[in-house]
DNA sequence: CATGAATGAGGATTCATTCAT
DNA sequence: GATGAATGAATCCTCATTCAT
């Protein structure tokens, strides 16, 4: 059991405090033109303070993305080890994603906006970084849809591509619904994005 | 008879040249990170020459976006007002899509990354200039599945839902062709990607 | 009582060592031509540290101009309201003009030149702010001489005209002055400037 | 009797269209902000042009302020040196320059603004050029004033400080005509300049 | 003679980052 | 640990001036 001291509860709870700046930041303007100066603001402590909790402003950057991305990960890993048919595997996956998204719509706009350009301009640890999370994301759902098809529940189709249409369908949702202000309830889609990519659009 | 001097030809010429360079570097850096010496460098001409041709930054990124756009929303255009059947019609959506991304990797790789910042931070022409566009790219593609539904074709659901649905797929597709390097064709993903909107994944 | 940091202390004393230097500077090469660059070197604090103590070069020439403006109509205001003969009242407004003048001869400089461009190009703060103390001075000014006519001191005739005169009087004096590298004192003038308001040239 | 071509009729005109616009354009914004092109702009000429009359802009404002400086002082000059009396003398001075003023407000507005910043920055031709002419202006008036002293007209002072005095009564009435408008006639204001010039402002 | 096009040399402003207190 | 102050290194944009046609 670890011992917590009342000065690293406090650090802890500061540096939580920064991030969660950072994220309504970084989500407002991107990482480009996000400021420290605004982060500090939004997070009301001192531009110099944000250093003592990160080292710059691309390791907040990956902080943030790392604790939030690993938070959806553990998710999708439970869902995808769990003891249940492909069906319900698959169908969980949709619920927690769009749970996730969701109760964290402002994270969501950053990586949907971010990672685009990260294969490009490779080199810095950022964009190597930032990849590296997104494909062992990917994979973790292609295992997914790997198994259904051993089980007979999918089609004989490459995998990846089927992550790749699932994941594409509920971005593009999510999407539209960030771009319509993000009010109305996201997870009742879920339904719909299941039926979609179980039996496709057309009329039988 | 449209009379086109030398130095029009040459003016025309160069305008181009800068919106190619500028087409690669805002596809490298963003719009943000993307300096304008930069994009003189790779046109070969002086930071100042840009503004010869150019009002500013955003002038220059804003004609990248109207130029490229149009185009595709004219092949779009021509597709969807065809005298065709729904099915045959979204076959050519997602062809010609696939094509266009094909040809212009580096510019919906701009796209990708600067669409989703547009409704925050909302305001300056930029952002809605680009957010009006994607509205109507948008609503072009629902207006093939609203056909598809009364002609039978398609299953009777929201309309904009299996517009996203695609686009979806197809972005999906995209990005990730492109993240392994946009190496081998994406074309050829293009029956894949139908028979997942059309049919959906799972096993019959 | 006041409470005084040092680091209060210290603030202020930048931001006046800043506005001297600005001083210096906007007098010698006006406000277009002189540059943030010169001023900061003149001042010995980086460029950036400018923007620390004021918004941008307006500011910073409007704070100078404020300022040093204000002191000046604050002396004025002493001796419009104080308690004697327009006599009097005239030969101490011509007395604080010059040793004003004297005592500061870099601003002085300054306002002479940016003045005569304020009612052209109007619009924005800068023009507007400038004009404004102008007409406050002149008015002032215009006030004592009303006071003389009515007292019957003076002519009857339009104040204004009469303050035009003893102003014109002034700065002609002043910039002859300045001209021949203001070395020998101008106080001393302050005679020969009454003699001429009151009497005029012209032999008895 | 010179022979003038067609050509150099043409040349003459353009010269004086640009020197036309650029008084304009610099009376408008001073020396500094004025642009090329702006001037160019307004000479319906090219920018490129300018340089075909004029070395620089420095040169383009020399002969603009030589032209009309020597024009002004070619009739100071008349009336300094007619064979009529001190009195008669200093009447048409007065009138001279009011008539002076009325007639080119745009230049006397440009010659207020940039005068005060020539006598320091001196080194390049421009500030020593306008400071001499400067010079040889007020010694011309001085030299009046000399006549009047001798010929028992003005009191025995130093001439200087009265050709200063009449000048700067001058210049104050004209930057207030300047300042409201330029409408009213200015001219008119001369009796009044005279008789305060020559019997000061007080009551008898 | 005239001009459209091109550019080098700045200048204002911003911002991540460092330090003394 | 926290912060106010300071700065170097960009970055966008402007403008006088030159040149090929």
């Amino acid at each position: 059991m670890a011992i917590v001291t009342r000065r690293e509860r406090e650090r802890r709870a500061h540096r939580r405090d920064i991030l969660e700046a950072a994220n309504k930041i970084f989500a407002r303007k991107g990482f480009v033109s996000a400021t420290m100066d605004e982060i500090a603001q939004e997070a009301e402590f001192s531009k110099a303070a944000l250093y003592l909790y990160f080292k710059n402003k691309e390791d907040l950057f990956l902080s943030l993305i790392h604790e939030k991305f690993d938070s959806l990960g553990e998710k999708l890993r439970e869902v995808a080890s769990a003891d249940a048919s492909p069906d319900v595997k698959i169908e969980n996956l949709v619920r927690v994603h769009l749970e996730a998204f969701e109760s964290d719509k402002e994270f969501f706009q950053i990586i949907a906006s971010e990672h685009p350009r990260l294969d490009v301009e490779a080199g810095d640890r950022l964009r190597q970084d930032m990849r590296e999370r997104y494909v062992k994301y990917i994979d973790m759902i292609e295992d997914v849809m790997q198994e259904g098809i051993e089980k007979g529940v999918l089609k004989d189709v490459p995998p990846r591509l089927l992550a790749l249409a699932l994941t594409g369908i509920i971005h593009a949702f999510t999407a539209q619904w960030i771009l319509i202000g993000g009010e109305e309830p996201l997870a009742e889609k879920g339904t719909f994005v299941l039926e979609l990519f179980f039996h496709g659009a057309r009329r039988k």
